[in-house]
DNA sequence: ATAATATTTAGATATTTGTCTAAATAACTA
DNA sequence: TAGTTATTTAGACAAATATCTAAATATTAT
């Protein structure tokens, strides 16, 4: 749990993941939209990476992130046990 | 959106919000649980107020803290949105 | 009024985090 | 093989964060 909110705890990645949603995109396409370096999105790319919320796939000289939506289904689950009872 | 994945981002805080889910506490009993100062927990209780994750009311000298139910439906819903479509 | 209790505010400090530039790695192209 | 493109790794730095102790504020009790 611990990782997943401190991915999501950036409105930079907030914006990959929800980019990501409408289907995979490579590094470069990503880091296009945003005004920072290449190296920074890489780095904002390895911890979604590293918290499970998106995943990797190389294709030639590129790189494929896609949506993980396996684990959103965990926070989720974590954000309704807050909902439910009393 | 910002506010409450600040907020949540906080092993402490996390666990001060399930405890809130059982029912209200008051900021001595919170902090009772925790290895961590008063003023520290006290912290953490403004980070969770500022987010609207909490609310507080003074009854007597005590400062009676319980969860928001409502705030944790807009965080529901953010992430229903990632689910969704695809 | 004084003392005791509950909680916060203030100020300091060490750690974490987001960002950058420069260099490294890997894959295509001519 | 040499050059170009895509992406990451390394190292540095400023800003944000979690924590602490000490002091301030507010309430209750004697």
């Amino acid at each position: 749990m611990n990782h997943i909110f401190k991915a999501l705890n950036d409105e930079t990645r907030r914006k990959i993941i929800e980019m990501l949603k409408a289907g995979p995109m490579n590094a470069g396409e990503i880091a296009e939209v945003f005004d920072i370096s290449k190296p920074s999105i890489s780095h904002h790319l390895d911890i979604l990476k590293r918290a499970d919320l998106i995943t990797s796939e190389k294709k030639g000289q590129f790189i494929e992130y896609s949506l993980n939506t396996s684990i959103i289904e965990d926070l989720l689950s974590w954000i309704l046990t807050l909902k439910k009872e009393k």
